[in-house]
DNA sequence: CTTATAACGTTAAATATTTAACCATAAACA
DNA sequence: TGTTTATGGTTAAATATTTAACGTTATAAG
């Protein structure tokens, strides 16, 4: 394969899944004065094969160099570009619960480029309330200023039952990706994608593992 | 496939890692007082195929009836019993920062047999503190505690460049299984899985879907 | 009791993902 | 300047996963 000029090309899920990884050790490795990268390296320490990280990094738009590898300050770059995370992604985050506090309260994300515009919870009780920097919102705001903000990512982080109301809502005022932190699944259209963090169905897989112990 | 009598057959990674997601639906209906559930209504509430469905759950020991599909209470107890979550598993939690601090008060996850048996952290400044009924404890406790506890589950919320340690700790002291929540990948010998639920991960997945709005 | 059929279980085909193999190339060095 | 070789790029094989197809079976209805 490989990519003549702009990307046009798809690239299959499984491959879209490590870009981050490679973007996260790219950048680990820069930051500690590393130039070069060979993808034996890459793969050693993202527990791949080189193989399989040579094929993923022919999708994006950059060469590596024989003999030396991957130079991390330009493989960082594209691997940003390609990813859209080499400008701010804006969010909201829906759910002021133990774990949305913990996310809006989570610095990281935002030195990462996704930048939380505002925080919404239902219930009456947290509404006005402050979380760090923000002032939780009702839902009732949430449409308006998803709209008006031109957010693209809403963070799904409230009870299961509520989850999917709030994925169809965030949807309706033109959110394009969903990040679901709940237990339930969440249906979108084609256009809008989901990507599940779901830490209980990790542990229970964990379970499994660990079950005859 | 099928299964004789006990598992002793291999469950192929993309079937376990779908088994607690049907557990979560099934749950969901025994609940709400459903007694049946067709492989055609949990993969639409699942966003999957009946054929994956029937074909997932053709590995676990029980069987659907014809015209009327799986007996919810009887696909709960052992999908739970092949996962292993039809009992307390024991976790200790590591890294007692905003994310760390969510999961210990999320009380869903003891509801759910996750049982935190203990929180540790390294910062001098934190230890003896509490979160919720939680004493955190300083690292040097972490491997007796570990070991006197039976602990199989460690959970890892400390910052990327402490991830490997943490890990190396936990596997040393017996845990059997990790789970990884931050931005670095955490190697572990054969017998010890690791499940990853890498939240920036998923943000920067997502940013490659929203992109080009 | 017999028949019709909704749903499962299973096999096999299709697709997606991962890995191995090997060619091409640019760097390092004699 | 030529030779060696480490490393990427690419193709194709191997493997894993998903889906379709269809026979089987137990239920429900007549």
């Amino acid at each position: 394969m490989g990519n003549k000029g702009t990307a046009l090309e798809v690239i299959p899920g499984a491959v879209v899944r490590r870009l981050p990884r490679y973007l996260t050790q790219t950048q680990y490795l820069r930051q500690q004065g590393v130039e070069w990268v060979s993808s034996a390296s890459l793969a050693e320490a993202l527990g791949l094969t080189s193989s399989t990280v040579r094929q993923d990094l022919s999708y994006i738009d950059f060469k590596g160099v024989a003999k030396r590898g991957y130079g991390t300050g330009g493989l960082e770059k594209v691997l940003a570009r390609t990813l859209g995370v080499d400008r701010d992604v804006r969010c909201v985050l829906v759910g002021a619960g133990n774990l949305g506090r913990a996310l809006a309260l989570h610095e990281e994300f935002v030195r990462q480029g996704f930048k939380i515009m505002g925080v919404f919870d239902n219930h009456p009780s947290v509404v006005g309330k402050k979380i760090g920097r923000f002032v939780i919102k009702g839902m009732n705001e949430m449409a308006d200023f998803v709209r008006e903000q031109q957010v693209g990512i809403g963070i799904v982080s409230v009870p299961h039952a509520a989850a999917q109301a709030v994925a169809d809502q965030l949807v309706a005022a033109g959110a394009r990706g969903l990040l679901n932190l709940t237990t339930a699944h969440v249906h979108a259209p084609d256009t809008v994608s989901v990507v599940d963090a779901r830490i209980l169905a990790s542990l229970r897989e964990l379970a499994y593992a660990v079950k005859d112990i």
